[in-house]
DNA sequence: TATTGTTATACTCTATAACTATA
DNA sequence: TATAGTTATAGAGTATAACAATA
């Protein structure tokens, strides 16, 4: 329990960690059906969905990138007509972004035909048990994003 | 119970595990400290030592990436004398690959470096609960990668 | 012919630096 | 001066296509 004795085990849980992550990541992306969007543009859309709108700096806070990346992604977005930019009256030099109808159609139609492949799979190999487990899993690691 | 009741259940569950696994992997690259090996120079250096010589296809199969792109990160190990390579006397088409003293050294020395912010991550801000938690996860995330 | 590996090329994702406009 | 955002550039990570050598 002392701090000398967690030590190489929780050295042990990041490392299995990484390794479990890294993998997942990379399978991510590769399924990623054509004219489909990319990690970061469904990322930022479903972010912008759910937490209203926003300015671009604040979406790159939630997603921790730089306002840069953040800003080619959300110009990719609204190249394609699925994210709406207006300007904050208040202060000229913000902008304000909200998903447009077809952003939000796309998000219910596409979105989950993305994630139907990885719940197949949840759903078909395994246990109730397990995929308890994952679901409790999730935020601990999204907690754990933002503790490094 | 049945498909019909768990379904949406498990898209929840999946879109919940891309969120938060799409977070940890972003700052898993940027906690990379200065002269580091990359996240795909680790990964495959780690395999090299836990699975033995092998082939650098046999490598790409268990990174679950092209062998194109296994070969650009041995050809990077090679050049930093990390991994040496052998050619096989029984099928010349094939190179058997295994790692340095300097690279086995690297993992040991370097490797904890990097996995040490992470695991004081762990230790510090998760209870023990959380952690065991996370270790049994991990193994279900590499299953998941695998059968996705 | 099939397999192992290499070379060439390109796209995605992200970063830092330098800039403009507004506060 | 400080902040929001943009533009330019570069590096990491990966893919596909075309090739050579060996089986």
């Amino acid at each position: 329990m002392t701090t000398v004795d967690a030590q190489p085990d929780v050295q042990e849980v990041a490392g299995a960690l990484r390794t479990s992550i890294g993998l997942l990541h990379r399978r991510f992306r590769q399924s990623r059906p054509a004219g489909e969007l990319t990690l970061p543009e469904s990322s930022a859309l479903t972010r912008l969905d759910r937490h209203g709108p926003t300015t671009p700096s604040a979406l790159a806070r939630l997603e921790q990138i730089s306002p840069q990346s953040m800003g080619a992604t959300l110009a990719a977005l609204e190249r394609r007509g699925l994210v709406e930019r207006r300007s904050d009256p208040e202060d000229r030099r913000r902008a304000i972004l909200l998903p447009t109808d077809a952003g939000r159609q796309l998000l219910q139609d596409k979105r989950s035909a993305r994630t139907a492949q990885l719940a197949q799979a949840l759903a078909s190999e395994f246990t109730r048990a397990e995929i308890e487990h994952l679901r409790a899993a999730a935020p601990l690691l999204e907690r754990l994003a933002h503790s490094i």
